[in-house]
DNA sequence: TAGGCTTTCCTAGAGGTCCTAGGCAAATGA
DNA sequence: TCATTTGCCTAGGACCTCTAGGAAAGCCTA
C-alpha cells in the first residue's frame, strides 16, 4: 500500500483549504481522511485530535492574516495605513471565510499566543502614524481591533442584508470614523 | 410511563440555559435529553432538528437582549442611552454567554427576521439623540453593531487577557470615541 | 544487501451524536 | 366510555471521534 505523505502542516493546509470551501464547522477528521484517501484512524498519527487540528488552522490562519497586514501598512502611514490594514483583514475573512472562523473559534491561549502577540504588533504599528503611546495605545488598538472584526463577522452573518443601505458605503464611513477618532484621541 | 411534560418552549429555555453553563458548541440533543431524563429521539416530537433547536435558542435570546436594550434606552437619549444600550449588551453577554453565542451562529434569516428588526429598531431608537437620518443613521447604526458585538466577543474569547491594560478602561474610552464620533457624523 | 528500526497506514472496535420509523400508552374530548 | 391525539418509547442506521494493536514501507547500518 502506497503511502499517501502526510505530514501535520498538509493536513492543517487541507484542512483550512476545507474550511474556506464548506464551512469551519464542517471540517471533520473523517472528511479531511477522506480527502487524501486515508482511513481517518491514520491522521491520529499526525495530530493529537481534533481540536489540535482546528487550534493548528487557526494559528496558521492567524500568520496569513499578519503576513496580509504586514505587506498592507508597508510603507504607508495615518489614514492610508488604517484603511490598508483594514481593508487586508476584510479581504482576507471574504476570500477565506472557514480560515477567518478558525481563529475566531479555536484559539487556545497556550499554543497561539505567539501568532496573537504578533498581530497585536502589527495591529500597534499600523497606527503609529497617529502618535500615541500606551495605555491610550492600547485602548485604540482593542477599538479598531472590536470595530474590524465585529463589522466582517456581522457582514459575514448576513447580518447587513436586511437594508438596502449598501455595506460597501457603510465600511468607507466606518472607517472615516475610526480615523477622525483617533486623530483626536485624547492624549 | 409518566410523561415529562415537554414542549418546545421547555426545550428552549433548558437548553438555553445549558449553553451559559457548559458553552454553546457543547449543547446537543443528547445532553437536552439526559437533562429531561429522557431519551434523545423523544425531543424530534418538539424540534425539527438539532439546527432548529439552535435557531430557537437564538431567538429567545435576541428577544431578551431586545427586553434588556430597550428598558435601558427608556427614558434616556444622547450619551447616556448610548452607554445604557451598550451596558446591555456587555452585561448580557457576560451573564448569558451561550445564549450571546446563539445570536452570532445560529442565526436563520427566515426565522429570526423579525427577533432582528426588532433589534435594529431599538438601535436606531438608541440614537436618536443624535439627531440622524437614513442613510446616516444606517451607517452608524451598522458601526455601533460592529464595535459592540467586535468588543464583547473579543474580550469574550480573551483576546484582551494578554495586555494588563485594564479591560475596562478600554471599555470606557471606546464609548466616549463613540459618542464623539455620533455627535460629530456629518450629515 | 540483509537485517533491524522507525514511521505510516491499516483493521477492529467502543462510544457518542443525529435522526427516522413504527409502536404503545397516557391524556383529551366527544 | 371509547376514539383520537399526543408524548415518549425501542430499534436501528449513518456518521464522527479516538484507542489499540498489526503489518508493511522506507531508512539506516553492518
Amino acid at each position: 500500500m502506497a503511502r499517501a505523505g502526510l505530514s501535520a502542516d498538509r493536513l492543517t493546509q487541507a484542512a483550512a483549504d476545507l474550511a474556506d470551501e464548506v464551512g469551519f464547522e464542517n471540517v471533520t477528521v473523517s472528511a479531511l481522511a477522506r480527502h487524501f484517501g486515508v482511513k481517518d484512524a491514520s491522521l491520529y498519527s499526525h495530530i493529537r485530535n481534533a481540536q489540535d487540528l482546528r487550534t493548528r488552522m487557526a494559528v496558521l490562519a492567524l500568520a496569513e492574516l499578519s503576513d496580509r497586514s504586514a505587506e498592507a501598512i508597508a510603507g504607508r502611514s495615518g489614514k492610508d495605513a488604517l484603511v490598508a490594514f483594514a481593508s487586508a483583514h476584510r479581504g482576507y475573512a471574504h476570500e477565506h471565510p472557514g480560515r477567518y472562523a478558525a481563529v475566531q473559534l479555536a484559539l487556545d491561549p497556550d499554543v497561539a499566543a505567539d501568532s496573537a502577540v504578533r498581530h497585536t504588533e502589527l495591529t500597534r504599528a499600523a497606527l503609529r502614524g497617529y502618535g500615541m503611546w500606551d495605555p491610550e495605545l492600547t485602548d485604540a488598538v482593542r477599538l479598531l481591533h472590536s470595530t474590524l472584526h465585529g463589522f466582517v463577522s456581522l457582514e459575514r452573518s448576513g447580518a447587513f442584508h436586511s437594508h438596502p443601505r449598501g455595506v460597501e458605503a457603510s465600511w468607507l464611513r466606518a472607517l472615516d470614523a475610526l480615523d477622525s477618532v483617533l486623530r483626536a484621541w485624547p492624549a
